[in-house]
DNA sequence: GTATCGATTAGC
DNA sequence: CTAATCGATACA
């Protein structure tokens, strides 16, 4: 949790020359191993979570939905399983090229939307499976030194989104007000399956 | 083998 | 609100 937000106002960086594009953390969401329904992680290793269990200070990066990749940084010792979604960045280098990779037919989406959303982020980075299990301390994605700035920004906590279960955790956290970071949510979703069996059923 | 769902997104 | 789209998972 920690790691989580010590992580908002980090610059991430991937790639480099003219390949390079670059990002400030602005919201991100903490996953735990055992005792969180919600993590990939919570019913032990598997091929897919294997580098949740490893060493911390790597990517771990799936595949959803048939079509999104989202980024994770390990953050607890190996063996034990923990890691910290990233939700958005504020783009800060490379513009043109998440344009490039962010451009669909439509509308193309705002520069601080750019990489607004775990989804996004990754496409706007270029991220895929062969990320995942990098060393995030080196190489070509990397958490860079550079101090936090925050701006003056609070940091809040928000239940996590998207999930049916451990979704009342307060395990999201963003940069109050930061335009890059997703807009608040008021009522949350029912996702379509459960629907019908009535709010009461969903568990959160 | 089949069925279901998902740490999402864009578009209506 | 739903479609898109496929790997992981559960189960027969």
């Amino acid at each position: 949790m920690s790691v989580a937000r010590s992580l908002l106002g980090r610059v991430l960086v991937c790639g480099t020359g003219a390949s390079r594009v670059a990002g400030r953390v602005v919201e991100v969401e903490a996953y735990r191993g055992t005792g969180d329904p919600a993590s990939h992680a919570h019913l032990g290793p598997t091929p897919r979570t294997a580098v949740m269990f490893g060493p911390p200070g790597h990517a771990y990066v799936y595949f959803t939905y048939g079509m999104h990749y989202c980024l994770n940084l390990v953050t607890e010792p190996q063996g034990s399983a923990a890691a910290v979604l990233l939700r958005a960045l504020e783009p800060l280098d490379g513009l043109p090229l998440m344009r490039r990779r962010r451009a669909r037919r439509g509308v193309p989406p705002a520069d601080m939307a750019l990489a607004r959303g775990p989804g996004n982020l990754a496409r706007a980075l270029g991220l895929g499976l062969r990320d995942s299990g990098r060393d995030v301390t080196r190489g070509r994605l990397w958490v860079s030194n550079l101090p936090a700035e925050r701006a003056g920004r609070r940091v809040l906590a928000m239940p996590r989104i998207g999930l049916r279960r451990g979704a009342l955790r307060r395990w999201r956290f963003l940069l109050e007000g930061h335009p890059a970071a997703s807009p608040p949510r008021r009522t949350p979703s029912i996702p379509k399956p459960l629907r019908r069996l009535g709010r009461r059923a969903v568990r959160r």
